[in-house]
DNA sequence: TTGTGTTTTATTGCCTCC
DNA sequence: GGAGGCAATAAAACACAA
């Protein structure tokens, strides 16, 4: 490996060299790259130089790397809190969403607000040991939130890779342990201003001093929260509901959450459940939807647990979601291959300069247990390597289906999905049910979330306003 | 095939911390 | 002042629609 490493760093150099253009990376050290990433945010030096070793990049480029992979977290993060917001205001119900929480990640573009939350001041103060029911969530959310914040917590918000952490979070990876400080931060980023926090290390006065910004953040998740019970507890805001049947809101989808998806639930019990309020809160139906599927791949493999299991599914799942959102018939086609490692169909080491659909992304994400002890690029280089013939053949097999994989599509998705979503029906429950169940999988639960949220606030309440 | 849009990579400058 | 990080920007690579 140290061979072949050095080898390929110095084919590396050498084609820089003979080619200053840019070089896109192999999958097999996107996919290494991502891991890593998806457990250490903020690599040592020493991790970096090891990364680059094993990647047969330089440092410079891993530093490069992780500097951009940080930025496309945030930039994630930022579209899915613009998102909120709007979908917030369209719905008529959150209309002061988060203290400009929204406004500034969506209206400035140097956001000083990421900036100035230093996760690694605060990423080794996660307290996600509470869960947060969405019942509860309305009674307590905000203390909970509150004294989650002061008790050094933030999960008001995720990224892609914010969430992915978490989950990783739970694994013990070797680096874990001597870089621990390093991890599961960027759920701090968050929605929260924590501007200046950076100096406040962990001093809970730090995080007072922004505590009204982190009301408002808690405020509106609970007002996400709530979005459900609105009719139950009856109008807020003024605005007059038309009655609703019984269980109007309780869409198969997300009756799945409490039985069938149970586990999920059941799981968020566990230190992960400010993800999953992440996740439910996730905006438009479509757009939570689309963000859900696009960025949560570790949840899937959270839920999983088991390494070997989560293998198995994540990206799978999540071209199979990307496929049944672009073209349903297609779905069933490809959740269909089982035993189909994530890995699996992402890498197409032969033909990834042919191929952005096969890289990265959703691949690399997808890829979430962490056991990299050390042979990171090696072992995920082989299994993108390995995996690359039978993406091929499973390509074939599929036929006319076309795996797409790239993030653009995530991007694109959303995007669309911000202008179409109020005529898709996705409050219908019909629509949710056609969708093929995924069982063992965050998928549903994540198809339900958006659901039962601001899609049928927004559709219930445009209807009832209208 | 081409144009357009998106993503990824690389570079540069600025800021903060030590 | 150096190191590390972030943000902005440019450019290449890529996907997709016409």
């Amino acid at each position: 490996m140290e061979e072949s490493s050095e080898a390929h760093s110095e084919e590396n150099k050498v084609s820089q060299d003979n080619n200053k253009k840019r070089r896109l990376k192999t999958p097999g050290q996107v996919m290494a790259l991502e891991k890593f990433y998806n457990e250490h945010k903020y690599p040592t030096e020493e991790m970096k130089s090891d990364l680059a070793e094993q990647l047969g990049l330089t440092e410079k480029q891993i530093s490069g790397w992780f500097c951009h992979r940080r930025l496309k977290d945030k930039k994630l993060l930022r579209d899915e809190t613009c998102t909120n917001g709007r979908q917030d205001r369209s719905s008529g119900i959150i209309q002061d969403r988060g203290s400009g929480l929204g406004q500034d990640s969506c209206g400035s573009t140097k956001n000083a607000d990421y900036k100035h939350v230093d996760p690694r001041e605060v990423e080794s103060h996660r307290l996600y040991g509470q869960d947060f029911p969405a019942a509860e969530l309305g009674h307590d959310h905000r203390s909970h939130y509150t004294e989650r914040v002061s008790g050094l917590d933030n999960t008001s918000s995720e990224s892609s890779s914010s969430l992915q952490d978490r989950m990783f979070s739970q694994s013990d990876n070797p680096y874990d342990m001597e870089t621990s400080r390093y991890i599961k931060h960027e759920g701090v980023i968050a929605a929260i201003n924590l501007k200046g926090s950076r100096n406040m290390g962990h001093k809970p006065s730090g995080y007072l001093k922004v505590k009204g910004e982190i009301e408002n953040a808690a405020i509106t998740a609970v007002k996400r929260q709530l979005g459900r019970h609105y009719l139950e507890d009856g109008p807020p805001l003024g605005v007059e509901f038309e009655p609703l049947p019984p269980g109007a809101f309780e869409s198969p989808a997300r009756d799945t959450v409490h039985g069938t998806e149970t586990y999920y639930v059941e799981n968020s019990v566990l230190p992960h459940s400010p993800d999953i309020s992440g996740m439910k809160r996730q905006l438009s139906p479509c757009t939570r939807f689309e963000v859900y599927n696009s960025k949560v791949s570790s949840k899937d493999s959270y839920v999983q647990e088991a390494p070997s299991v989560m293998h198995g599914f994540d990206s799978q799942e999540m071209e199979t979601s990307k496929q049944s959102r672009k073209k349903s018939t297609h779905v069933n086609h490809i959740s269909s291959l089982p035993g189909r490692n994530s890995s699996l169909n992402m890498h197409d080491e032969s033909g990834y300069n042919k191929k952005r659909k096969v890289s990265s992304k959703h691949g690399v994400e997808g890829v979430t247990s962490g056991q990299y002890g050390g042979k990171i690029a090696s072992e995920l280089t082989a299994q993108g390597d390995k995996y690359n013939e039978e993406v091929k053949a499973t390509k074939e097999q599929c036929g006319p289906v076309k795996i797409k994989t790239k993030s653009t599509n995530e991007v694109m998705v959303s995007k669309k999905v911000k202008v179409d979503c109020p005529q898709r029906d996705y409050g219908t429950n019909s629509s949710l049910a056609q969708i093929p169940p995924l069982k063992n999988h965050i998928r549903g639960s994540a198809m339900e979330m958006p659901s039962s949220f601001s899609e049928d606030e927004t559709a219930e309440t445009s209807s009832s306003v209208d």
